[in-house]
DNA sequence: CGCGATTTGATTGTGCACAATCAAACGTGG
DNA sequence: CCACGTTTGATTGTGCACAATCAAATCGCG
């Protein structure tokens, strides 16, 4: 045989089309908020941490500069956050929530519970989902292959 | 309280990050073939189905013209699909590999099981996932919110 | 101090994703 | 036959992702 297998028994095809299905559902949400699904990550990060330098931003969401310098300017330029230099060091860039950035919050706290109950799995499958998804993330980012 | 929850009690981050950390291992195996993975998606469709229409390999992939059609055109530039109208209905393209396209094919037999056993899950924890993932995919795309 | 190596973020270029719009081809009722 | 609505793919525009490169700031070591 040797026949390459077919989409339905790849997993990580399975994979693909979750993330990509389940960020549409992210999308209708956010589009009442005027966001997309990565600076909706952001802003999360934001919220919880206060301000945070870039390096630190990329390194919670496993995302480059060359994604977030232009990201993070589009939401500077709707005025959600604000950049400065670093005192200490010049080459960093920081980055926090504006006021306005900030009132986000509040209309987003119901978000994840609306997703997680359109989702509809039982709480012990979604920790176990979660367990096997952060297990491979692990995997695939520490084995060079 | 009413605190949004962090990046690490989202389920969808978890989801996002797995998958690109996924596509990443991909990246570096296509890296030799040439292709990058939405690429190698098309072709998986077509070696299993040979000819297709642009409409039925969007509908096998859940992607829209707007992300095929360039796609396509690569790979046609590559020399890997040839696209020509269809006899009966002049509005459909239909797209199949060329013998360059199906030689790729042996080249990347290996390639699945590699990513496996990188990713390095048991069979079973694999299944739960595939049946997890896919059950995510279905509420999420039948859903509207 | 001074100079090479490192760190940090920005820039550039390619390739997805997806919404919105468009034009050509088809099909059907009158 | 023909006008109208539908289907099919292409095009356009915005916004991620990521590799590669760059410049400025900092650090380390002699």
């Amino acid at each position: 045989m040797a026949e390459t297998a077919g989409l339905d028994r790849q997993i990580c095809f399975s994979l693909y089309a979750a993330s990509r299905a389940v960020t549409g559902l992210y999308r209708q949400a956010l589009g009442e908020l005027g966001l997309t699904y990565p600076q909706y990550l952001v802003l999360l990060v934001l919220w919880q941490r206060g301000e945070i330098s870039v390096g630190d931003l990329g390194a919670a969401l496993a995302l480059d500069s060359g994604t977030l310098s232009p990201l993070l300017k589009r939401l500077e330029a709707h005025g959600l956050v604000d950049r400065s230099r670093g005192a200490a060091d010049e080459r960093t860039v920081l980055v926090r929530p504006t006021a306005a950035g900030l009132e986000l919050r509040e209309r987003a706290t119901g978000l994840p519970d609306r997703l997680a109950s359109a989702i509809g799995l039982a709480p012990a499958e979604f920790r176990q989902l979660q367990d096997l998804l952060d297990r491979v993330r692990a995997a695939a980012t520490s084995h060079p292959l």
